[in-house]
DNA sequence: CTCGTATGTTGCGCCTGTCAACATACGCGC
DNA sequence: GCGCGTATGTTGACAGGCGCAACATACGAG
């Protein structure tokens, strides 16, 4: 076969793919309470029970939701890394990081709030991974020296930092990607 | 009168206190999604609808538990101010606020989860404004010049997320300390 | 064309949140 | 001391969600 998790398309077109969007669309209507397998089976059309067919759970919705959030993260990473000079490579992450924070507070918040433990999601952790490595990389290439580590540490935190306040909206973008030195 | 809210004693000797202790053990023990206005009443040893004449919704419950957390976080931010000379301040406080963080990871997400909107939840907001003034207080007072504001934002946004990537045991708290300058 | 299997459906039991009606115990006024 | 009003707790019910099990259907292989 192919559809095996990948994207197949059966009976309805590729299920898994309308349940995700439409999950989504709960996430950023609703946030993580209002993700609900039954009625993200009403917005796709299908029976209460088949998403069961692509989910084993409403948690595993959750981290493919969460897994989706952390591949956009990366997407939006490499292709801010890409466009800048090497000079000025970290805050240009630093800024698609905010962005990305305030474009979709949600799912920001699903990807961070501790609601799907990585364990037991193969594909959450390895898109986890993926994101931090690239921020991770660009961070230690501008700090190679002996307090690298700890440099790094604090250029990840900050940023982190200024986007959980600016999803949780106790500031706003723009205050915040001025502090991104 | 006098139970009207704060903290009676009738029936069952102050079961507000009691929803909440238990509450708090399950939210600890299973994260958000554990509490439950019934799971907390049968700890607590009464029926099903006893919490309702103390809490007016589940939402309620979750937000006097971040009420709760923000109290001891503000608590604690106080102590370590007061231990600490004036020239370690900020520090002291920082590490406060990455202990909390690490003590109590759940009810830390809880409160800047996004869950509970503190509109509708007077308490709160006050109780999140006041821990927040605490630490903004500090900061300020060490940072008095022309870049204040950006500065103490940094620093704030620092220890926050720090404290994020403790509570989502990202990195540990020892590492986390000695990223506080 | 037939059959196996991936997909979707129907129906169910259990749990939770929440409402309404009822029961009980506390303390105030007499 | 005593009865009553009210704050408190209980019982019962209903809707909605999760997840299981049995069933129905459509696709592709041969």
């Amino acid at each position: 076969m192919s559809t095996s998790d990948g994207g197949g398309a059966y009976h309805h077109g590729d299920l898994r793919r309308s349940l995700i969007v439409a999950a989504h669309a709960l996430l950023r209507a609703g946030g993580v309470e209002a993700v609900t397998l039954r009625e993200a089976a009403r917005l796709a059309g299908v029976s209460h029970n088949a998403p069961y067919r692509h989910f084993a759970s409403r948690e595993a919705l959750l981290a493919a939701l969460a897994t989706e959030g952390f591949r956009a993260l990366r997407q939006a990473l490499d292709d801010a890394g890409r466009r800048a000079e090497p000079g000025g490579r970290l805050t240009a992450l630093g800024r698609a990081y905010l962005r990305f924070a305030d474009a979709d507070r949600a799912t920001f918040r699903l990807m961070f709030g501790g609601v799907v433990e990585e364990a037991g999601h193969p594909d959450l952790a390895e898109a986890s991974g993926a994101a931090f490595g690239a921020l991770r990389s660009v961070v230690a290439e501008r700090e190679p020296s002996a307090g690298a580590e700890r440099e790094a540490l604090r250029a990840w935190a900050l940023v982190h930092g200024l986007a959980h306040l600016v999803a949780d909206r106790q500031i706003d973008a723009e205050r915040a990607e001025a502090c991104l030195t």
